[in-house]
DNA sequence: GCTTTGACTCTCG
DNA sequence: TCGAGAGCCAAAG
């Protein structure tokens, strides 16, 4: 078992809905944390690999971040998502909060 | 136990 | 509009 705050982490991706994506920086403002790259490490480790939809995390301004398999494979992922992907960039507007 | 790094974000030029 | 620099926190070395 990882650190609470990784768990933290993982918890909030999972809160994230099919179809829809949310940022680090949601995340980490969630937990109350200012540690985005924090965030972004813990999901680079992804120990919850498969169970946590990390692929719906990506970066503020729309951009995928990254992906520890490589972006490709999350662009791919979030299209099968319904997610429309243009450019390596994602459409804001399906960008959530978390609560 | 201190130093470095990172899937980030913000601000300034 | 785009690029570079600084700041932030947590985990690994």
């Amino acid at each position: 078992m990882p650190t609470k705050f990784q768990d933290k982490v993982y918890e909030l991706c999972s809160k994230v809905p099919k179809g829809k994506v949310t940022t680090y920086k949601a995340i980490a403002e969630a937990m109350g944390t200012k540690a985005y790259r924090a965030v972004g490490r813990a999901l680079n480790k992804n120990p919850y690999a498969p169970k946590v939809p990390c692929h719906r995390v990506i970066s503020s301004d729309g951009s995928l971040g990254g992906f520890a398999t490589g972006i490709k494979n999350k662009v791919k992922l979030l299209k099968k998502e319904g997610i429309k992907i243009e450019n390596n960039r994602i459409s804001k507007k399906i960008i959530i909060k978390i609560s």
